[in-house]
DNA sequence: TCCTAATTAGGAACTATTATTATTTAAAAA
DNA sequence: TTTTTAAATAATAATAGTTCCTAATTAGGA
């Protein structure tokens, strides 16, 4: 699973004008990190990039990976899943979307809906705060782990 | 913020007859700290419940409480929350519900919405897997963490 | 090119969670 | 009721994910 070139060079891109104007340092390091995560479709976790990183830039660090990784969500280039008993897993797609979650393997898959993006948010709320995003979360069980399942 | 105690009879009524039904024994241990989060409306983590499960059962130890929250998950008692950056809270409140999430503070709190719970499930989705749940996240800013900022 | 504040590597430390094991106990059987 | 025993517990050690510390390196401005 692969991402599209083009979408690939416009985060590349938002990802050095962002980090400009932030006035922070674009080292080989984030570069190298922000591609990874940028170029995957799996919500990778920190010690997968770190190992995907490192083929590139062999010396570096997990704690340098952890430290951009919480930059760039702190920036708005990223954002984070939290899948609960496991570790945390980031996301380079912010576009509004919303997710499937394997309640089996854990996998998480986009998928976009018009329909979601536009839910209202209802009174109630309002009194609980300033709602920012809304975002559903589908659980339920992949196709493989169902196939893995039915063959006992 | 307390439950009213109707439903907390409930929750310990449910609680008996699950763990009779599944053959696992109901133990002093796992009666409290079921208690404890069934009374609970603010998604407490382990060690919130720890604390709280020692006042009456002060040899208790946190091991004890992390078994009888995840065979609780396992039985259907619980769910739980994955706030990301955070250590993993606990849910008793099992009736479909949406949770408003404090991008500031964390704060979760429960809402109700009869028409997200009957969200129809896209058909693209069913090409990803079998949909069990549907669940809402509205992230935001709550109104005390608003307020702060005002004052500065 | 030189300078310097920002960033990094590496390893130690920390924190949430889980495993190990000897002891205790719930609840079934007698 | 007492006995029996598999299940559950407390205490502590171990793991795993993440963050901190510090000396060395480097990006980017002057
Ligand atoms: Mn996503
Ligand atoms: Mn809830
Ligand atoms: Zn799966
Ligand atoms: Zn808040």
């Amino acid at each position: 699973m692969q991402i599209i070139p083009d979408e690939l060079d416009r985060r590349m891109a938002l990802f050095e004008k962002t980090l400009k104007e932030a006035g922070v340092k674009i080292t080989h390091q984030r570069l190298e990190i922000f591609r990874e995560v940028a170029s995957s479709l799996n919500h990778p976790d920190a010690e997968t990039l770190f190992r995907n990183v490192r083929k590139k830039l062999p010396t570096i660090s997990l704690d340098t990976v952890y430290r951009a990784l919480w930059l760039m969500v702190d920036l708005g280039l990223l954002t984070t899943l939290g899948a609960s008993r496991d570790r945390t897993r980031f996301d380079a797609n912010m576009e509004s979307h919303h997710h499937f979650v394997c309640s089996v393997c854990g996998m998480t898959h986009d998928f976009y809906d018009a329909g979601f993006d536009r839910l209202p948010v209802p009174e109630k709320v309002m009194e609980i705060g300033k709602a920012e995003s809304v975002q559903v979360r589908i659980k339920g069980i992949c196709m493989r782990c169902m196939r893995k399942k039915e063959a006992h």
